[in-house]
DNA sequence: GATGAATGAGGGTTCATTCAT
DNA sequence: AATGAATGAACCCTCATTCAT
């Protein structure tokens, strides 16, 4: 895939797919511009063609880099044999937290891709996401230890519930970084708070479904 | 407010206004595209512009009109004497569902503002729902009957769980509804599912969080 | 022609007329809108129509009224018994000064008309002008006393350097009139220098040319 | 600037040029376009804006181009040495002639530029037309003998009238290119005609200014 | 491999004019 | 007489993509 583009060296690669992340990240798909990106990205217009053939395909190249370094992140850093749920999100959290830090490119870009709705990524993009996304659910609830749930919890729901939480917290912060116009160094502070506050709801949470 | 496109018979202010919908459900606002609505709304590329002036006001139009309708379908059925968060939830949910209904388009445009990343909208989208949106959450919770929560119990953080997790399962079927690539039929099927499911959950945080 | 227009009671003619004037002043021939034009008289769109079948036809009654404004106001003051054509210029010049005191945008009107290239406009602007332009002149210089000069001066070379000493001058002060941005005021301040540098312009030729 | 106009071989350049100078010579800015000027110099739509980026950078560029090469001709041949003031404009009349009877665009292209009312061009055409406009009659100036002029004379008035005389003359001569639909025959009669009216203008006014 | 000139479809918008009311 | 809804062509400009160099 792409090998003209991956023969080049990590210097100029990083500097395309920043720009691109880049552009990606402001506009939807459709709205965002190959123009911008080669001049961002210093190459020519001909160039990004050359590696990549079209837009979507360096869409979906951007998706599949960004995905990939996440997991990578992710598993190399994660213990999977903790057996305590919430242990594991707090871990998981401080990865994601890691990794956003050393490429605050990819939380943005990642936040557009979750929202695209331009048909001409989406049903690829759904495709990459459900084979995915679903995997890594398993494999993050994998070896968790539901014994330590109170008997009367169903732990589908219970599980679920942690999910969304979390999952409504980190929107209701993002929903803060869109208003403060994604000023980065807002970008941090809210992530503090947020991992805070998760942890707060942690403290809630595990005493009702924990034995 | 746009006189002349009030005027008009309901019929063709439906036919337009669906029109529009649709484009601006399926594209996000810089790439809906004004020839595609006037196309499939039978209507002239001027007349469009005659109507509302220009792309943003459309839209803007849109977004009241929408947001009114929620508006009142929901005030006009509303219980405000409930004083269980759970049946008021339940109230929510039917009343939507109605209206979805009665308009299909209504939930995929709603869907689309709320991602919304056009910085040429975004700000007045902003101000629009931070001053309706926060009114009306603070209009649900208003007079809620706290003591039936257990003394235990931090109520605000109990209150966002259960929104929290009515919006992660609402955005797992909207997800589904996605694949489906927008079937109206399959719409009403996982809308049946959905409220189904949302029993369940209310049945399971029940106990926890009431005496 | 245009009886319909005709019909109407002065104040409502003074304000399609001004409205039209002001327009076709700020922008040439084809950048003019109709669509301003009625939006500042206070009628309908169709109504413009209705008096004046089309734009083209608007311009032109703009110009016949503007010029037999001008013609009117001059000979109805004129003492063409002068026979010193230093005289009559400054007759000429106190009585235009005070039909743009009272009409403003007679002057601006007539300027952009002065420069107008639209090709749609131009031929019959140009019939007109040579037809009333050059009659005028020839009016304005009947009966002058050439025995006032000296006998070496060859008076049609000295008619003409007075004009277009006239004409350098006063579009030297419209030049400093437009970079105020046609600020009214200004205007005049400026037609009272003007004037006063015209008299200047006389002590200076007139001993070269007279006896 | 414009790097990929100017690189284009010379035949190209010129074809695109009079296109753009021959759109902006028959209607003022707003009134050109951009459409026409590709078609009749036989290029695509983008290109145009490939080359300038827009129509405002376009009409600016015409501008510096016509006016650097006046320039370059005129102080190519201008010999300032030439202490009589007559014998310098005899001088600059012939300069001008050359340049437009090799560039005939350039001069209605100049003469629309004069007249220029649109708010999006004039003010940057403004400020050019200072820097540059004034500097170079004081040029002209620089270095011309007063001691010619009889003492009586006042200089300021006698070189104001020499200018004006000129500018009347030749607007005169414009007036009826203009009337001949400009037919660049006509145009050769009628410098001619022009350049030997000049002539018999200075013979009338030297005497006057002259010891 | 790398360039950027070249394309033409499509974008939003304004316009003069028509015509049913 | 008077309205303004309706039209569609034209406006400037941006776009992804191609291709000769």
């Amino acid at each position: 895939m792409y090998p003209s583009f991956l023969k080049l060296n990590e210097e100029k690669q990083r500097s395309i797919i920043n720009a691109a992340l880049n552009e990606f990240s402001k506009q939807p798909y459709e709205a965002a511009s190959t123009n911008k990106i080669v001049k961002e990205a210093g190459i020519s217009k001909g160039l990004i063609f050359h590696y990549f053939g079209n837009k979507k395909n360096l869409y979906l190249f951007l998706f599949d880099y960004v995905f990939n370094k996440y997991s990578e992140a992710t598993f190399e850093n994660f213990d999977l044999t903790e057996p305590d749920v919430f242990k594991r999100y707090k871990q998981l959290i401080s990865i994601q937290i890691n990794i956003v830090q050393q490429n605050p490119a990819f939380f943005s870009f990642m936040n557009m891709v979750h929202i695209e709705k331009s048909p001409e990524v989406l049903s690829e993009l759904e495709t990459k996401q459900s084979l995915n996304g679903e995997n890594n659910y398993d494999k993050f609830l994998k070896g968790i230890d539901y014994s330590l749930f109170k008997e009367e919890i169903d732990t589908k729901y219970a599980l679920n519930t942690i999910k969304w939480v979390l999952d409504g917290l980190s929107n209701q912060y993002n929903q803060q970084y869109k208003e403060s116009n994604y000023d980065i160094d807002i970008y941090y502070t809210l992530a503090d708070q947020c991992a805070t506050e998760m942890e707060e709801y942690f403290h809630f949470l595990k005493p009702l479904f924990y034995k």
